[in-house]
DNA sequence: TCTGGGGTCCTAGGACCC
DNA sequence: TCTGGGGTCCTAGGACCC
């Protein structure tokens, strides 16, 4: 048995929680926010679960369940999640240095070695962050990541537990383990599930206890892994310095069809431009990109293609990304396609102190640098970016947000106003 | 009419080498 | 009849996560 101890923290229904802070009216009622170009419900307050809204759901199969209860809908708002997220982090690291901040509402806290009552110590934690930040959190501890997450969910759901539960050398393990669904386990997805259930593994009890030789040839190491944190072996460290990234993704559904080469450049201009902002923030350079686009995928002769360029000197140079995004778009535009999204993904990431200088590099890489860091410090201040030409000025594609809140945290303009 | 975005890890199979 | 064999590296695709 392992000697580590893992809180997971979680914020209840966040993008949620977050709307609430800023507008406690929304307290008690049924609250729910949609993805970008407002398509799907992403997060819902415990009231809009109980109407019956499932996550992921398309907002327009929903609108009559919305409008007949009068549930509040707002567009996401990153900005202000965000910002919220980095409050919740910053509250958690003071109850401990060994933090692993897991997702945008997540981490997992290292309490090993606390010589206390952990849930005196969970429930501590989750009222600091309530009364600092606003945002109601529920901790699960336990001796391993797929534990406490466990730990986690069922605190959600038992009203004994207010919120926190403690699973190390829990009495109540077994009891707790089968009444968990084996597909609500961590890890274990759809595939998985389908391949389990047909072997008549339903509960996260029954998969404790399976034969770990079929699990290892039928769901391989991955598989294996699950089982041995589920008896207590821990098979995920916390990783408080996370590696660095491997890729930087930016893509976006467009608010309209697309149909246009032009319209198609400044979209890809525009993405690129924010993969290099966000390239530079990390101090990365990308030694590759690859450029993809692609119709709805909800119809008959669907389109979707992608094209990798590689650098020959790993690069952050906005001019540059955007001059190869170009490139691409001219070999996978097709006149008959009406666009929905396109994206760029870089790969090859490199510390831009790394950089291989080639022999035959013909682009004055100084200069560059000193134009890159002129324009992030200016966007830093301003509420409207400088955009490159190529981006485009009215953007017609944009993403819609129709409902969104304020940026009450992170824009000038938007301060919450009490009147 | 309307269906998200950004990641990670693992594996199988091909290319290549000696 | 028989058509080397074993190793490494790379990539695309699958599965999963929030």
């Amino acid at each position: 048995m392992s000697s580590e101890i893992f809180a997971l923290v979680d914020c209840n229904n966040f993008y949620a929680s977050c709307e609430r802070v800023f507008n406690p009216a929304l307290e008690g009622r049924p609250v729910v926010v949609l993805s970008n170009n407002d398509g799907c419900i992403v997060a819902r307050s415990n009231e809009a679960k109980a109407l019956g809204l499932k996550m992921g759901v398309p907002a327009f199969e929903v609108r009559d369940v919305l409008e007949k209860n009068h549930v509040e809908v707002f567009s996401s708002n990153y900005a202000l999640y965000a910002d919220m997220s980095s409050r919740v982090m910053e509250t958690l690291s003071l109850f401990t240095p060994d933090i692993e901040i897991y997702s945008i509402d997540e981490a997992f806290l290292n309490l090993a070695g606390f010589n206390r009552s952990l849930t005196d110590y969970g429930r501590q934690i989750q009222q600091t962050v309530k009364k600092w930040t606003g945002i109601p959190v529920t901790v699960g501890i336990a001796g391993t990541k797929t534990l406490a997450k466990i730990a986690n969910k069922i605190a959600k759901q038992s009203a004994n537990a207010e919120g926190v539960l403690d699973l190390t050398d829990s009495p109540y393990l077994d009891e707790a383990l089968a009444k968990v669904a084996v597909e609500k386990v961590w890890g274990v997805g759809i595939k998985t599930t389908i391949k389990l259930k047909r072997a008549g593994i339903e509960t996260a009890l029954d998969l404790r206890d399976a034969d770990i030789n079929w699990i290892k040839n039928n769901l391989g190491v991955v598989g294996a892994r699950t089982v041995y944190e589920l008896r207590g072996i821990c098979c995920y460290p916390l990783e408080s310095n996370p590696p660095t990234k491997q890729s930087i993704t930016v893509s976006r559904m467009f608010g309209r069809d697309v149909e246009s080469i032009e319209e198609l450049k400044e979209a890809i201009s525009s993405y690129a431009s924010r993969a290099g902002e966000k390239l530079r923030r990390q101090g990365l350079a990308a030694g590759s990109m690859t450029i993809f686009v692609t119709t709805s995928r909800f119809i008959k002769n669907m389109y979707f293609n992608f094209r990798t360029a590689e650098f020959p000197v790993a690069t952050n140079d906005t001019v540059e990304l955007i001059r190869g995004a170009c490139r691409c778009i001219d070999r996978l535009y097709r006149r008959d396609c009406a666009f929905k999204k396109c994206g760029i993904i870089l790969n090859r990431l490199v510390p831009q102190k790394q950089v291989q200088a080639n022999l035959f590099d013909d682009i004055d890489r100084e200069k560059s640098r000193r134009l890159m860091r002129a324009v992030d410090a200016i966007n830093i201040r301003l509420n409207t970016p400088v955009r490159w030409a190529a981006e485009g000025i009215s953007q017609p594609w944009q993403v819609k947000f129709n409902r969104r809140s304020g940026r009450f945290t992170t824009s000038w303009n938007e301060l919450l106003q009490v009147v």
